[in-house]
DNA sequence: ACCTGAACACCGTTCAAGT
DNA sequence: ACCTGAACACCGTTCAAGT
């Protein structure tokens, strides 16, 4: 600790600099992540950033190179399907403790190492299992961000207004101009009116999507599937 | 025309605006819509445009709706699969000539009316066709963002070097620390060391992951298939 | 009704200088 | 080797004023 009272000054570092940008998009949210906003944070001047990052990409980079670093799978079973499946959870897992982390990596435009390793491994996952390099080439595209663990929420997340009577109005003009969104976004709910935009389990899409996938690739296998002279076809 | 020999002031609008905001971001970038650029482009001063719009994120949703508008699909043909496939392409076809909308698109946190008419028409697709509201809730979420035609590319877009020395120096290299995803890269291809990242065909890998989807809908929807008690089983 | 000008509170990043 | 201070070229947006 100073003589004068100020908060004692660790030496900067690269980890302690992509930790304190990770624990400000947790709190505050990725917007709040300036370099200069992270600079106070870190009670240093602004320029002392860019001694340990090139530039705010390189800093976006890393954060998202601590957060994929967490990814930490149980140990596989032998079965290619029950690996895949487990890795691709492991990463929902991690990613749903820093919203801000799907935004970012569909910003990125370069693959660091880190980021090519959990690949490699959930590549190295359907092959042992005997799929195809072809196969698992195409599976890998159709996975897309989901080997991340998100998916782009596609129902607008506005939140209905408080006021019930306010809500019961909203609720019958969105009806009467799109009578087929409200149709399914309150399949199976007891009162339609609040349903609306509050009755889907995130996590449930997410393995309904997942297995979706999983079924497909699995009956594509068991059918020697190949991409020869395929282009434009069905994969059936 | 003026007599001083500036550019005839038309009269601004909305639709004015927003055309040259979506024609500044087909040639520059989205990096390149700022509202202080954007007015200098349409000759007028920043604080003009707010007439128009209320501000930058209102000027982003028009920017969407202007592109989602033009998703013009081809009459169906009573199949509710051709249908799906059809309106989908139709928005791949529209986007593709908008390389900054995917990326909008994702940022957005409300849904206008045009969009919200895109996805009502889509789901009346799949009602039409009789699968369940249920199903085709589910299916909706499953499809993402692949409703607007796109999905994320989850492969590096690193450019390979231009020397042929430097670039199998890095295939080797890569091949090393990374065996499996050069496996599956290369798949096919008969020069593996240039084929890195260069082989994939965009549409051919959007299409093999949307029947890879509609395959497994219409499997679901043959064995009344219903979420009743499933969360967290696969949806086999 | 529509556009302007000046100002405010921010950005990322450079450069030359300090210790 | 690491941090600082001042400056540059940008942002989005406010407010009060012009026509």
């Amino acid at each position: 600790m100073s003589s004068d009272g100020a908060p004692a000054r660790v030496r900067l570092n690269r980890d302690r600099v992509l930790g304190a940008a990770v624990e400000l998009a947790d709190r505050e949210g990725i917007d709040a992540v300036s370099m200069r906003r992270l600079a106070e944070r870190l009670g240093v001047v602004p320029m002392a950033l860019y001694k340990h990052v090139a530039n705010k990409e390189q800093l976006l980079d890393g954060m998202i190179d601590a957060v994929v670093a967490g990814i930490d799978p149980p140990a596989g079973t032998g079965d290619w399907r029950q690996a895949v499946r487990a890795r691709v959870l492991s990463a929902r897992d991690n990613l749903l403790r820093h919203p801000w982390a799907p935004h970012v990596i569909e910003t990125r435009t370069q693959a660091s190492p880190i980021v090519l390793a959990h690949m490699d491994a959930l590549i190295a996952a359907f092959l042992a299992g005997g799929l195809s390099a072809d196969l698992t080439h195409h599976a890998m595209h159709a996975l897309g961000s989901r080997m991340w663990g998100f998916t782009q929420e596609v129902f607008p997340t506005t939140p209905p207004p408080d006021d019930p009577a306010l809500r019961e109005q909203m609720f019958r003009e969105v009806a009467a101009r799109f009578p087929h969104i409200v149709e399914i976004a309150t399949a199976g709910a007891h009162d339609p009116a609040s349903a609306v935009g509050s009755t889907c389990d995130d996590q449930f899409e997410f393995e309904f999507a997942l297995d979706l996938f999983l079924d497909g690739v699995e009956r594509l296998h068991a059918r020697g599937w190949t991409s020869a002279g395929r282009a434009g076809q069905s994969p059936m």
